[in-house]
Order: structure tokens, then C-alpha cells, then sequence
DNA sequence: TTTATAAGTGTTTTATTTACATTTTTAAAA
DNA sequence: TTTTAAAAATGTAAATAAAACACTTATAAA
């Protein structure tokens, strides 16, 4: 399988091709786009509208060009299709299963998106047939995408409590129930209140501002936002570990 | 990109090429093989004897074929090179810069494999050009297999913590000392043997045999075996977690 | 019989996690 | 203006888990 190849190559590359006998494949990105709501969970979805199976819910993908890196395609995929760009994004795995794709074989590499909803308009080509669903409340989807979601939401739910990822899926200003609510929605399960907000102040790395929401109570909540600066020089100076 | 096309496909596939405009690219699998030697995490290597970078170490690796998917071609590529089969394998992450390997454009699919060193024989194709490196004194590599590597170490390390993936790179029988050397070697710290022991104990995954080995003490050490079967029950009825 | 060496064994201290209830603030309603 | 309703804010004690720590035992070889 590996043994050298001296014939002239056909391309027109700057580079021998070395491995002309080797089988070739299209290679795909899917994006799990997470979103937040300041209260659920959120996942976009796409009505496909080009075969194979046009009309059903899809996760939003494309093909890795040639001139392109895979994490640089995840975001092409995900600007042309929302218009959205400067998003988090994460390679989660790679599908392979033969028939995955009924059009052709295809690998796809799934990458997780965090996006937060609201400071967020969608621009993109495929505005009218996108969709936000509440997480528990997905439609069936196409090819392999429910076993990627499947995936990429435990991903998540580990990412988030050893990461500060949470913090790309809430606007810049959120008060502590939000950043609870989101995390029990990452998470799927409720945290006591007392015992979470201890845990975030001892993390020490939110900024509490002088400044209220009201409207969810009558009281309002202090905002909060994350101090991006104190946490890399946390991390960099005495190795902390963000932990929930 | 994702136009629909009605051209007659060119190949003879049972399926429609409907994404014939997009580009193939070359996916290859590479292996990150650690082995244990009851003293010291190793890694496999091998020399190339084939263009480019002929003569330097590499990960060992092979291309994907038509008819097989990623895990399949990782063992196909394990089996092929070493004579190994039924091998502890796990897909790590995928690299594709677009100069990674400058043979030709390829997209590599990294795998974790984790193997007892001193229980296996090799009689694969490449066995004259394979070497045991111990994992901190391994050579530099071609292309981007320096970087699968430090990744590679970093999940064995995630796992190793909270899954028995350990006991893959151990023999059937083994004692305290080589099960707490392997911890040691994988996360690369010293560890109490008094709470080692004890926190193995309380895991209760453990088979305590009536036999000892005598080849490093004069006391001799008691051997152990991994009872899968009480693992997975546990896993499955109580939903224990293995965690050290 | 002595010696050298790794194996085997528990307890105390410290840190972390969990459980748990009342007061405060304020807009809206009475 | 007073009352009411609803979420926000706050701390401590108990339980559990993790870390620190040192001596005795068994045996082959000297």
C-alpha cells in the first residue's frame, strides 16, 4: 500500500504525487450549532433543499475545497449559510460508515458551534429555511446527524465543565440565573442555586457590574460578564483549571 | 456549493454522484501505538522506506480504501504493519493542513492504540523498521505526527482517568506496583502508593489472585486481573463511573 | 543468621461537595 | 399608600473525598 510511485503524475501540482494509486474521497464538514436562549438550549437546523433527501432536517454542511483547512471550512459552511462569523467552533469526529451519505461516499469531520441567540441576526442564504429547536425537542435528521448531535452534546457537557465555553453561548452582560439555567441545560439536570453561585464566585473570573436586569423580576439581577483577560492570565501564571 | 446536479455521473457506482463538482481529497489514518513494558509508556514508531521524508521516523499509517470505514482501515493498518489484531483503538482528531504532508494534499485521521508490549509478537511487514520508543525520549517526526502525539497523550490521559483503558496496556495478570507505574507514566506524575491502592480497592473492579510474582521483590506481589464482567455490570446497573 | 529490598497496610488532616431556608427588593395590584 | 407577589441574594453545618504520612512483613541471597 505504501510502495513508491515513479510514474509521472497527471496533475499540475507543484508536488509529485506520491500516492496516485490511493483511493480518493469527498470530505465533508457538519456543523452542530448550538444555541442559548437566556433560558433553553437551542440547535440549528436546516430543511434541505437539493438532493439526496431534499425536504428533511440537516445538520448545516458542505465540502472541504482544496484550498482550505477543515477548521477553516467549518467556518466558511457556517458564514454562508448564517452569515454569522468570529464563532466558537470545535472538531468533535469523524464519520466514515460507507453508506452514510445515499449520494456518493463521504466522509464528514462534525464540529460543535456555541452561538448565543439573541445578539445574533442571521444573514446568511439559508435564513428561510433554518431553524432553532429546543434541544430536547429536535426533529428526526438525515444520514448519521442524530448520532453526531448525540455526540457533540456530551462533548459539550464536558467541555463546559472544564472549559469556560458556557460563556459563548450567553450575551456579554448575564446574570447568574441565566448562566444556571444554561449550564442545567448543558448539563439536563437543576443545580441548587446557593451552592452554584459559590462555585462560580470561587472561580473568580466574572466581573460584577453595576448594573441590573429587570426584566425577568421586580427586583432585577445584577449583570455580570466574563473577564477573558483575568482567566488566560489565571491559566498561564498559576495553571488554573476552570471546574464547575 | 451545494447545487443540485443532473449530469450523468462518470463512474459506475450503484449511486448518483450528485456532489461530483466538489473536490476528492486523500484520507489517511494515522496510528499513535502506546505500549507498556510494566515500567516505562512507550511508543511505536517506524522508519519510512518510501518518498517523501524516506529514512525519518513516522507514526505508522495507510490511506482509507473504497470499501472500509475509518476504524476499519486503522485496524487494517495496525494488523497490516505489526501483525496485531484485536487491539484497543480509538479515533483521536484530524489534521488537514494543507501542507501537512508534502508528498500530497492529505487529510489525516489520527487513532489511539493501546497495546501490552511484552504479551505481543510481532510478525508484521514492518517489524525489521519498528522501534519501541519510551514516550519521552521518541525522536522527531515527519509531517505533523509530533502534534498527534502531544494530543494523543493528552486524551490517553482524560481516559486513563475516567475509563479502564488501562488494563488494555497491561497483561492479564499484573501486580499493584506495575498497575500504579502505568498510572504514574500516563499522567506523568508520582502517586502515593498507600492512596493509589486504596482508591483501586474502593473501585472494586479487581480479581486478587492467589498467586504472586517473584521477579522483582524477594516478598513477591500479589497479581490481579481486571473483572470486566463486574465493570460493565456495574456500569450498567448502578451507572458506576470508573474514575481514579 | 543476617541483611537488603520491595510489598503491604490505616489513620488523621484537609479540602471539597452537598444540603438546606430566610430576607430583600421592587413593580403591580388593591 | 399599603399590600402582595415573585425572583434575587445570601451562609453555615454536615458529609464525603482527597491528601499526607511511616512502620511492619516476607523472603531470597549473602
Amino acid at each position: 500500500m505504501f510502495e513508491e510511485n515513479l510514474e509521472a503524475p497527471e496533475n499540475l501540482n507543484m508536488h509529485l504525487n506520491y500516492y496516485q494509486k490511493e483511493d480518493q474521497v469527498l470530505l465533508a464538514v457538519d456543523c452542530i450549532i448550538f444555541g442559548f436562549d437566556k433560558e433553553n438550549l437551542k440547535i440549528l437546523l436546516i430543511k434541505r433543499n437539493f438532493e439526496p433527501e431534499k425536504g428533511k432536517w440537516s445538520l448545516i454542511g458542505g465540502f472541504l475545497k482544496k484550498n482550505e483547512n477543515l477548521d477553516e471550512a467549518a467556518v466558511r459552511v457556517l458564514e454562508t449559510l448564517t452569515g454569522l462569523n468570529d464563532i466558537y467552533l470545535e472538531q468533535i469526529h469523524t464519520y466514515s460508515k460507507i453508506d452514510r451519505d445515499p449520494g456518493q461516499r463521504t466522509i464528514s469531520v462534525a464540529y460543535f458551534a456555541l452561538i448565543d441567540v439573541d445578539s445574533h441576526r442571521f444573514d446568511g442564504i439559508q435564513i428561510d429555511s433554518a431553524h432553532w429547536f429546543d434541544i430536547k425537542e429536535a426533529p428526526n435528521l438525515i444520514f448519521d446527524h442524530n448520532e453526531m448531535i448525540q455526540k457533540a452534546k456530551a462533548r459539550l457537557k464536558r467541555r463546559a465543565l472544564s472549559k469556560p465555553i458556557g460563556f459563548e453561548l450567553l450575551p456579554e452582560k448575564f446574570t447568574m440565573r441565566q448562566l444556571q439555567n444554561l449550564y442545567e441545560s448543558i448539563l439536563d439536570k437543576k443545580l441548587d442555586k446557593r451552592n452554584f453561585i459559590n462555585k462560580i464566585n470561587s472561580l473568580d473570573v466574572l466581573i460584577k457590574l453595576d448594573e441590573k436586569d429587570m426584566s425577568v423580576s421586580r427586583k432585577g439581577a445584577y449583570l455580570y460578564v466574563f473577564d477573558k483577560d483575568k482567566y488566560e492570565k489565571k491559566v498561564e501564571e498559576d495553571g488554573f483549571i476552570f471546574k464547575i
